[in-house]
RNA sequence: UGUCCGAUAGUAUAAGGGUAGUACAACGGUUUUUGGUACCGUUUGUCUUGGUUCGAAUCCAGGUCGGACAACCA
């Protein structure tokens, strides 16, 4: 039979409240706080949630977790869409927290008569000197027992604006010794006197995430609500509030977060790598946000793919950077255009070959492809540049590129033998002499030869130049996080590298946005947004993998 | 020194009492007009101690290690 592929725990669970009939239709939501913009990370839990609902049936909510006006902004929303549609997924209703701001009054008046709710006009620091610690239990705020009749008139007051920021809260009155710190009577409503990005100015209380989130799974009747690790103790007060409030009995599960290795995955620390100013923007080909992976050249398929790989489960881990380059790769092996281009260029003269004549090859534009991609036509004429790093002239041990008196293929060309080369007076080799073998041509060679090595190669002068920009890892270490200190000395200064100017085949001057490509021998590119006609950027997405080491 | 969560090759992730498997990485080989791709092969693993059982990665107990939790952040 058909190879099942094994499920992980939330599948596992999924399929046993559906089975069981729990459930009749699954509805997850993806709930991102619009403060930032959106990394691999939540890439993940994208994928997941989506994924999910596609693969069982029922429907995913986005819904932005906009409780904090002071952290919000609607750059965010719009660019977390953006990004989530890139990705290739469609959310059935576009919600917002702030949508159910009056509900949730309305849930925080309930539970105010149930007795369960107070307001409180301690300090924030009285009220973490209360908490106590984890071994040791809090003590209950002077404020804790008022009549239901005054914390009602105190709230309204509240909500009416009578009261300045931090002057009070109101909190769930539940149980000052539980172990868990988060029952200890929890913030529930603060006062912030703060322009909303949605709501504008009607609201100067703002619901605390907790009492915000659960409730807001409730009201959408959200059947799975997935979220990382490090919300397992919110929820006991998940389902208290859901319980007291007795609404519609959402489930929290939690999956541990992805971590990757050589970057950094906090918004915080993200964002200060954006505004102190040492990448370009959230957009930066360095960084790990999805909006980063677009513009470094990778392609939606290749992050689901990564997701995929990954795996969901609960113990924290830290995925190698090389998975996530051999998921691009993989993906821009089949659908990359191959062209050639040299980026640490030397000159080639070919002594037999008449400077006055040229002519026109032809090479195959994708040898994975079933029509090889098409083929587009390649000039060829006595004066070459080649890669400076395919000349050696002594060469090590296994070398199959040029040296003095040695043979190589050029690529869709002909193959050429080293007669010669000259050196500036700093050694430095500036220019390379060959003879070319006439019947050797790419796909009618009758010259018998067989050369180990092919090069490719540029015509001088027909060349197009472009500037390509070489990225490597953001961090010199492997876990930034973990490292002593600052996490921002462990940036890798090398991670960005310009050629200011690479000669290309004249075919590349035509390359299109959102296609990849491969520099043959050289790895993966894709054009920059900078770029422009006159004025060509290409971004290095990710070598190629390099099994070549000398010695 | 409280509560909760977790522990399987280098990194991830399966095996739900019955042969420890898969992917990436690493290493070796075949093919190749990309030292790419493709294909083949090799190495490497159940944190620990006890218990239950014919049989334990799996169930139980203790330990060890790692992580989370004491924001008017989410």
């Amino acid at each position: 039979m058909s190879e099942e592929k094994s499920l992980n725990f939330i599948e596992e669970l999924i399929e046993g409240d559906l089975k069981s009939g729990k459930y009749e239709t699954l509805v997850t939501r993806f709930p991102p706080e619009p403060n930032g913009y959106l990394h691999i990370g939540h890439a993940k839990a994208i994928c997941l949630n989506f994924g999910l609902t596609q693969k069982y049936g029922g429907y995913t909510n986005l819904r932005f977790d906009d409780t904090n006006p002071v952290t919000e902004k609607t750059e965010y929303v719009n660019s977390q869409q953006e990004d989530i549609h890139w990705l290739g997924f469609e959310w059935k209703n576009e919600l917002y927290a702030s949508d159910y701001f009056d509900q949730l009054f309305g849930f925080a008046i309930k539970l105010i008569e149930k007795g369960l709710a107070y307001v409180d006009h301690s300090t924030a620091e009285e009220i973490a000197e209360q908490k106590g610690t984890p071994t040791v239990a809090g003590k209950a705020s002077t404020y804790r027992d008022r009549s239901i009749e005054e914390n009602l008139s105190l709230f309204n007051s509240m909500r009416n604006g009578e009261f300045p920021d931090g002057a009070c809260t109101l909190r769930a009155k539940i149980d000052l010794t539980s172990p868990n710190m988060l029952m200890r009577d929890p913030i529930i409503y603060r006062i912030k006197h703060a322009h909303h990005h949605r709501t504008g100015d009607a609201w100067c209380i703002y619901p605390m995430y907790d009492f915000a989130h659960g409730q807001s799974d409730s009201i959408e009747n959200i059947t799975h609500s997935i979220c990382t690790l490090e919300y397992v103790a919110h929820r006991e007060l998940y389902d208290w509030f859901i319980a007291q409030l007795e609404i519609f009995p959402s489930k929290q599960y939690e999956f541990a977060r992805l971590n990757l290795t050589y970057t950094v995955m906090s918004k915080r620390k993200l964002l200060q790598l954006v505004t102190e100013g040492l990448v370009s923007g959230w957009d930066d080909p360095r960084m790990p946000t999805i909006s980063g992976l677009r513009r470094r050249g990778y392609t939606p398929e290749s992050i689901r793919e990564f997701c995929e790989r990954i795996g969901i489960a609960k113990r924290e881990n830290l995925i190698e950077l090389g998975l996530l380059e051999f998921c691009i790769r993989e993906d821009l092996n089949k659908r990359a255009t191959r062209a050639m281009a040299v980026l640490d260029p030397i000159k080639l003269i070919i002594t037999n070959y008449p400077a006055d004549r040229s002519e026109i090859l032809i090479g195959d534009n994708n040898p994975e492809a079933e029509d090889k991609g098409g083929t587009r036509e390649i000039p060829f004429s006595h004066e070459l540049w080649i890669e400076r790093e395919d000349f050696m002239e002594e060469p090590s041990k296994k070398w199959f590129r040029l040296a003095p008196g040695a043979m190589v293929r050029l690529k869709f060309a002909y193959i050429v033998k080293c007669e010669s080369f000259k050196k500036d007076e700093n050694g430095g080799v500036t220019e390379i002499h060959c003879t070319y073998i006439p019947e050797s041509k790419s796909g009618s060679d009758t010259s018998g030869l067989h050369v180990k090595g092919t090069i490719h190669w540029v015509s001088a002068p027909h060349a197009a130049t472009a500037e390509v920009r070489l990225y490597d890892r953001l961090f010199s270490v492997e876990s930034p996080d973990a490292e002593e200190g600052d996490f921002k000395e462990y940036l890798n200064p090398l991670s960005m590298a310009v050629i200011e100017r690479a000669y290309i085949e004249p075919h590349l001057a035509k390359a299109e946005q959102g296609l990849g490509y491969q520099f043959i021998r050289k790895g993966y590119f894709c054009v920059d947004e900078d770029s422009s006609p006159d004025r060509l950027i290409f971004n290095r997405t990710v070598s190629l993998k390099e099994n070549w080491k000398p010695n």
